[in-house]
DNA sequence: CCTTCTTGTTGAACGCGTTCAAATCGGCGC
DNA sequence: GCGCCGATTTGAACGCGTTCAACAAGAAGG
């Protein structure tokens, strides 16, 4: 009853092993993606995906719980990427609007090839009951990696910010660049100019809004937006999770 | 092929012809929400619903196009709720914080029954595809009229607003209020007191934020904020859809 | 070689949302 | 009465995601 399924990532587990079973999960992965990124996410059947990779349905599900677990793997991979696209910038630019401009325009960029099928992302993902929640247990490692990014783009910047703007802000950008992407899914404009151009002026806001939050006459303000932020964070709340205390 | 379809709202045909399809459209209407209601969306099928209203699968389908075109049934029956639920406070109360609490609170109350099956209502809304989408030709006229509601909040309470900001602001708060629902769906907490709570504090904040924003020195600031926020509403954009110019 | 256990694989079957050709109903002209 | 036509209703059928009992392939020990 313990199948690979334990193993989300491919490069979790020992790497050792590299069982028989390494290769045809690789390959079920690989044949979903394309087959996504052709046909869109509803076009495409589990049994369709089965036959492209040369196996019975029943193994695909040997491998990958559901359809929708197939987009949480397309999650970690995109992420992967989009982490790479950002560590040149990010090692050389100091200045936080352009260093949250490059990473934020890598998002985009990385995302581009799956717009066909991105709807379906969202959809599952505002499902409170779905896996790939964006709050969900199951995508947490995800969702801090990404958060541990924007950690970086302030802390790698040239700009000094309070503790308690340091310890919420992450989460707030991370929210922030969500928001793109829910805009992205449903821009239709050609070459989604739109998306970007939003997301540019946006980052200038954002910027400004984050500079001012420094000036002590504003402060007690932006504590209380901190404060109501928090609230929302941790939506756990009275069950006593300890898993999102840490870090 | 032209069925009882076009016509979504009960209330929108003429009210003179009540042919007998009416009727059935009402009661599968009515045994759906309960279900609903009952055993949640997923739980309940097109089947069960049928059966229970006592007529065919397919008859169900004459009248709906789909199982969630039912919801947006939903939609359309809980928001005149809401509004009825509001109607008597707003004509009272001048107060703007105390006006936005009303109608915040009031929302929640209207669609606590449903909190269980209402996580697919943002499941299914999220996607782009979809005729639910908040920002579809289809769910225009609903998100127009609660849009409507929150101008009356702020143009009946005894806060004077800028008209830049009166043209705006209405779309900022319901899009605020969505914000609200979509924690609220999420929520585990008893008597969903935390999603209260959320609302209250940040209620407190929104309308704090709405007097800053009357200060001369913030309004260039503000004024930017309101600009980024038009970018974002008319999605259509250079398509040139004439629908949304309206109003 | 035979057993035993885990790992990997199969394909038929289930229940679901949805479709559609065909049947039925209801009013109106004759 | 009869014929007609649109509105309504039916239920079998389709394709989908998913499940599961059964089977095959190795690996380990005797």
């Amino acid at each position: 009853m313990d199948g690979p399924l334990t193993a989300t990532a491919p490069a979790v587990d020992g790497g050792k092993k590299s069982r028989k079973g390494e290769q045809t999960r690789a390959q079920i992965l690989e044949t979903a993606l394309t087959l996504f990124r052709e046909r869109g996410y509803e076009d495409t059947t589990m049994r369709a995906i089965a036959e492209a990779a040369g196996v019975s349905v029943g193994n695909a599900y040997y491998y990958f719980r559901s359809k929708e677990h197939l987009i949480q793997a397309f999650y970690a991979r995109t992420h992967e990427e989009h982490l790479e696209a950002c560590r040149e910038v990010l090692a050389r630019e100091v200045g936080l609007r352009d260093r949250l401009l490059a990473v934020m325009r890598a998002k985009l960029d990385t995302i581009m090839p799956y717009h066909r099928f991105s709807g379906i992302l969202f959809k599952t993902a505002a499902d409170p009951e779905s896996p790939l929640n964006p709050f969900s247990e199951e995508s947490l490692p995800v969702r801090q990696q990404s958060t541990a990014l924007f950690a970086e783009v302030l802390e790698g910047s040239n700009v000094r910010l309070s503790a308690d703007m340091m310890a919420e802000l992450p989460n707030l950008l991370w929210t922030y660049h969500m928001g793109i992407v829910l805009f992205w899914i449903h821009d239709r404009s050609p070459g989604c100019a739109r998306s970007y151009r939003f997301m540019e002026q946006s980052v200038k806001l954002v910027v400004r809004l984050i500079s001012l939050a420094q000036i002590p006459v504003l402060r007690p303000l932006f504590r209380e937006i901190l404060k109501v932020v928090a609230e929302l964070r941790n939506r756990e709340g009275t069950e006593g999770n300890p898993s999102t205390m840490g870090t």
